[in-house]
DNA sequence: CGTAGATTTGAACGTCCTCAAGTCGAGTGG
DNA sequence: CCACTCGACTTGAGGACGTTCAAATCTACG
């Protein structure tokens, strides 16, 4: 869309529609009727934010106000305990949603940082609220992506509770490829963009621990790595690695 | 409520409205007004089933219709992974929510098993999203219900990836507590529900390092256990355990 | 009241962590 | 253009925490 019409090219913000991205199939409105997309476009998602990265989208104890869908680019989410210990809670990618944490408490309970320069929609609460109200598709998929994060934070808490490291990496990086593969990626080649440490803190694991892992599974021929690049050569080894078999 | 009016006295159902529910204030209709409650009463929870210890509310695979709301008892929910490892996700007692998984692929997701005789209140889902849609403050209360179960993921995930065995297990009493106080139970005595593996599985640990951690709290005058009774005798103690106080 | 299952406790082991040193690469300034 | 520097990554060695295996004890359900 061209911002320029619209006299916000020089701001990091700028007015868009669902209706003209190309996201909208795995987005949330994904589902609607033409009709229904009519009835949201320019009532729903308002303004689509730049975040560079390393910024912050925002920050836990910030008053929610809004949801974001990520449009381009790539974040972490992650929460913090009082003694300064810091837990990734997840990566999101185009297509994803972000701050639905903030729902039940009207605060923000995560941090949201970007790990490359990245676009999100800003979508306000209470306008999504109001129009779920008024567009049952809209209501029933803004529940189903909440439910979807309920299941996603369940096979987390499988890997984090039940397996190894080597079987946590090689989920972690088959769930990867298999969400950036259906957004028109390679699903063999992968460039990371979050550092080992993030990935440790997600999987539960020490920065040392996610290296080795790595290097343990290119000399077993699974995948190549050198630092972010990464090329998935067996993912049905990896899969096997994940159902407990020796790497 | 009399269920024998009904004449379903001898079934394990019978029907119940919210607006005479002790647990109004706690479970899915709080905040709703007089009026709203009216207008769900009769049309919502349509069900009170009864599970006996042991059996399985719903499980994983099985065909999504309703969400439901604990009354009396507790229970657990877990999922297995292919190669048969069981991770329990979380525990359920009166006022909280079970099922929400299953919103997002038309399909439970986790096993729902009750740990003691229980009851819970069957809200078919079809209702629901059209009552949500009639009713703001429902539908307000059902995606802020959603929201707190992703908050509490999140509490978990730290859990589990960072956190060593006597902080989980101090982290998981001290929720367990303030819950059942919530309820107007005591915060000191308590009786779990759930066996060591079971609190082992939800906590990432083995059910011999339950039982050792619990042996070790005690030495250090935090609580008083046997078997499934426990007293808490220092709840700041086990604070300070939390934010990684040496035990 | 008896027995199966749950819990406790001990000892040895294994996975992952900690600490440390070295390598590599991107960005910066001379 | 290249040396410099800082941060990210890799790799090794030793140690800690939690697991595994085992046996004894206790309880609670039937």
């Amino acid at each position: 869309m061209d911002c320029s019409v619209l006299g916000l090219q020089r701001s990091n913000t700028c007015m868009v529609a669902c209706s003209g991205c190309n996201l909208k199939q795995i987005c949330l409105p994904f589902g609607l009727t033409q009709s229904e997309m009519e009835r949201i476009d320019g009532r729903l998602v308002s303004l689509r934010r730049k975040v560079s990265r390393g910024e912050r989208l925002f920050q836990s104890g910030d008053r929610f106000e809004a949801v974001y869908a990520v449009w381009t680019g790539f974040f972490k989410t992650c929460v913090a305990s009082k003694d300064g210990r810091e837990q990734v809670t997840g990566f999101q990618m185009g297509g994803e949603m972000i701050g639905l944490d903030g729902i039940g408490a009207f605060r923000h309970e995560v941090d949201a940082v970007a790990l490359e320069d990245s676009q999100v929609c800003m979508i306000p609460f209470s306008d999504l609220e109001l129009l779920a109200h008024e567009v049952p598709t809209l209501q029933q998929q803004l529940l189903r992506a909440m439910s979807r994060e309920i299941v996603r934070s369940h096979g987390v808490m499988m890997l984090l509770g039940s397996m190894y490291a080597e079987e946590r990496l090689a989920a972690f990086l088959l769930n990867l490829t298999t969400r950036l593969q259906a957004r028109g990626f390679s699903a063999s080649t992968v460039v990371l963009r979050m550092s080992r440490e993030e990935i440790g803190s997600y999987l539960g694991l020490k920065l040392e621990t996610v290296s080795r892992t790595f290097s343990k599974f290119q000399a077993s021929g699974l995948l190549f790595v050198r630092h972010r690049q990464i090329r998935v050569t067996d993912p049905v080894g990896l899969q096997q690695v994940v159902e407990g078999a020796d790497v």
